[in-house]
DNA sequence: TCTTAACTTGCTTGTTGCAAACAAGTAAAT
DNA sequence: ATTTACTTGTTTGCAACAAGCAAGTTAAGA
């Protein structure tokens, strides 16, 4: 009983107390949400699978809703670095075709945090304005970094200069979205999402013409 | 009391009862769908609302999965048709900016039997296999619609003959879906959805070159 | 500085309210 | 009379919250 934490040997700050728990239960909840969706995934199995009471998770996270925003913030944040670090430099189209080409990469590894992530993507629609609001956080956050890569592509003089920057960010983004939930929906059928991202990049491509 | 309903002097054979509950727990189910999203929709509430029993849509219905269901049925079947005469005898190009025209029309005209089918569709991620099949049938006659109109206006030579025909009808409802996800979340910014739906005429018809 | 008492915070258990699902009954049509 | 539409009773399970227990933290008095 006492090796099965190999930091359990005592004397654990209450911060690393809540640190642990709080990991623990995320990776919980992410393969619950994984295995059963965000319906049937409840509070109570969180937090026994992550080794804890019935009553941790409701406790920690007040509700459902806010289990899932930490959730999101958790993954989202570290998802989103990880698309601008496959980007690294790159301006314009070729920016966009590298983050493409990294959101098929990540998609078709599937990782079960970006699944639990997109899952609840997908969830936020519904009226709880809690996860509405950090869903949408995401979402700016993504149109912004299309726009500034477009803009950069414009500066650099690889894309002219008349887009219209912010709809075609947009447009990717929606795509995107819509590309999504086609994987969700159908997981199975892997090879049509990469045609799916490969026609968005061709997309892309005409609709930022070169000089 | 006995004026509520104009159909009401009585007599009515059975299956007159039936088709009229089931009318009115559908138009229940919808305005409740709108108001409170999937998850606060209760059978109770739509059996109350529609003017029965607490327990009558869990018993027409099955479960809750089993009232979506026949929601996306009956409001999907109209609403394919729908679309289907908004392109009357139009083909490739034209019959679909025809069909993304009228869809846009009746996304801004926001009839809640839409809203509600939406909201229906964005769930059906779950992993409740009903749910899925039916959406999954919707999406299919669909995508048979758009492949068929790009085929026929291969023959009417409109359009090349060696455009991936279902590739791209698959990018068609793929993007018809993520703007649909950007009208459910944010239903306030119709400019944007408006322009979405422009965005994606003209990259079809990039997609669809003419001979 | 050690001890220990007061406190703060992490976590668990008890309870309530409510919805889904199903069973068993009543009323209306055939 | 029997099938079919609908209602009412009951069970089960979860979210939400309250109240308690246990572990960690701070500080006063030697």
């Amino acid at each position: 009983m006492s090796a099965t934490l190999a930091t359990d040997t005592l004397k654990r700050t209450q911060a690393e107390r809540t640190a642990e728990s709080d990991m623990r239960m995320l990776a919980a909840a992410i393969s619950l949400l994984v295995e059963k969706g965000t319906e049937r995934t409840t509070l109570k199995e969180v937090g026994e699978r992550a080794g804890y009471s019935r009553g941790l998770a409701s406790y920690r996270f007040g509700s459902k809703a806010g289990l899932f925003s930490f959730i999101i913030r958790a993954v989202g944040e570290d998802w989103l670095d990880e698309l601008q670090r496959a980007v690294k430099s790159k301006v314009g189209v070729e920016a966009i075709h590298a983050a493409t080409d990294a959101h098929y990469h990540f998609v078709s590894e599937s990782a079960d945090s970006i699944r639990a992530f997109y899952l609840l993507w997908f969830d936020s629609i519904g009226p709880d304005p809690d996860l509405r609001d950090v869903i949408t956080k995401v979402h700016e956050r993504r149109s912004t970094d299309v726009a500034n890569w477009i803009r950069a592509g414009i500066q650099a003089g690889t894309i002219k200069s008349d887009v219209p920057v912010e709809v075609v960010a947009e447009q990717f983004c929606t795509s995107i979205i819509g590309i999504v939930y086609q994987w969700l929906a159908t997981p199975e059928e892997i090879e049509k999402i990469h045609k799916l991202h490969e026609g968005l990049k061709t997309q892309m491509l005409m609709a930022l013409p070169a000089n």
